[in-house]
DNA sequence: AATGCCACCTACTTCCGGTAACCTACCGGG
DNA sequence: CCCGGTAGGTTACCGGAAGTAGGTGGCATT
């Protein structure tokens, strides 16, 4: 049996629960994604597994129970994605000195941005999701994650004399507008990503080093 | 008979059209802030409005039709209110000097945000249908007619040789900046408007300094 | 008085989220 | 080797909401 056992490895229909609750977040992201979270129905999803209802609602509790699980899993990939890319900056920093920790705030913001929107040019109708349920808490505890995430960017650089709410307000904005910018990426396909990512840094940059 | 037709003036039951379609669409704004999208049930508006289902459907087509109508008069008293806000602006400044027209972007992004963020805080259920459906066309076109609202005030003051597609990423990035600082603002109702409106009018500006 | 239209209603179908109750292959203890 | 508990699953249903087919009735025009 492989570290992470996977549907086909049981042939009689009866699958450990963790098992059948990773088929169901996969499939349901899929049905998500291609019929949005309104159409997409439960009845489809188990055909689709090649099980019942009350097996889905035995597990996730309701419809939006089994949304916010797929969501969860966006957002792990995302945050993911982001993390590595600001890594990877502070490496590259790292490789110039001979210091191992040698954080630049900017140079973090420009590869977590870039990561950002490759992530969503990429991940598009998966992505999408996030805002079709706005009120989902699944949705808002994303986007309050992906908030908090550039909050403590600005956190460590952030003289003690600033506002914290203030702080707070920019990486709400500064979040928002890589969310805008993601969304006008959407309806012009053909630009290049790096020069979306360039323009909104260069156009946010300035007003955060107020805070430097 | 009043210019603008009410119900009450028709005691039979009957009612022409537009008045029968300007009272549901009243109605509907009350009811879908209330319950939300998914959750306002047609049988309950037809209720509230002393007529049945298909008088609804006849004039509205679907559910979604009688959202999108809805949503219509948000946009409007919002474009409105910002509009009104820009101009103001204006003639603030033209007091100072002799001069009828002398417009001044500066400070009509500082009005026009200002106005933006007291609309979402005064209008928070209604503002947040514009959230519950970002499939529907109708909250699409809003945000881009806001958008575009930004973009031309950028074109009066940017100079030819700026690419005319990164003032419309800038424009859009500002206007979910805006959109953002109001959703941290639901979350922190204790937080003075004219505030936030100076902290993201600050983080903004030095960036958009750019294209003067 | 007959005609036609406009606003409106009754009564229905369909679909979907959710649930109660039951079933059965398997596994470990006596 | 039997036997009971459990894990995984099914059947058959409910309530409610979107959307519709077809009919009714009054008012204006002729």
């Amino acid at each position: 049996m492989p570290s992470v056992a996977r549907i086909e490895d049981f042939r009689h229909g009866r699958v450990p629960r963790a098992v059948r609750e990773r088929q169901l977040v996969e499939l349901g992201e899929e049905l998500f994604a291609e019929r949005g979270f309104a159409k997409a129905s439960m009845d489809e999803l188990a055909r689709r597994a090649g099980v019942t209802k009350p097996v889905i609602y035995e597990l996730f509790g309701s419809k939006e129970g089994l949304f916010e699980a797929c969501l969860e899993g966006l957002a792990l990939r995302l945050a993911e994605s982001i993390a590595d890319a600001a890594r990877g900056a502070d490496e590259a920093v790292a490789r110039d000195g001979e210091a191992a920790a040698a954080p630049d705030p900017e140079a973090r913001l420009r590869a977590g941005g870039l990561a950002f929107l490759r992530f969503a040019a990429e991940n598009r109708v998966a992505y999408e999701l996030l805002y079709e349920g706005r009120f989902s808490d699944a949705a808002v505890r994303v986007r309050r994650r992906q908030a908090a995430l550039i909050l403590e960017l600005m956190r460590e650089i952030a003289p003690d004399d600033v506002d914290p709410r203030e702080l707070e307000v920019a990486a709400n904005a500064v979040n928002s507008a890589y969310e805008g910018v993601a969304h006008w990426m959407w309806d012009h396909p053909e630009m290049d990503v790096e020069q979306l990512a360039d323009w909104t840094v260069e156009l946010l940059l300035p007003g955060l080093r107020r805070f430097t």
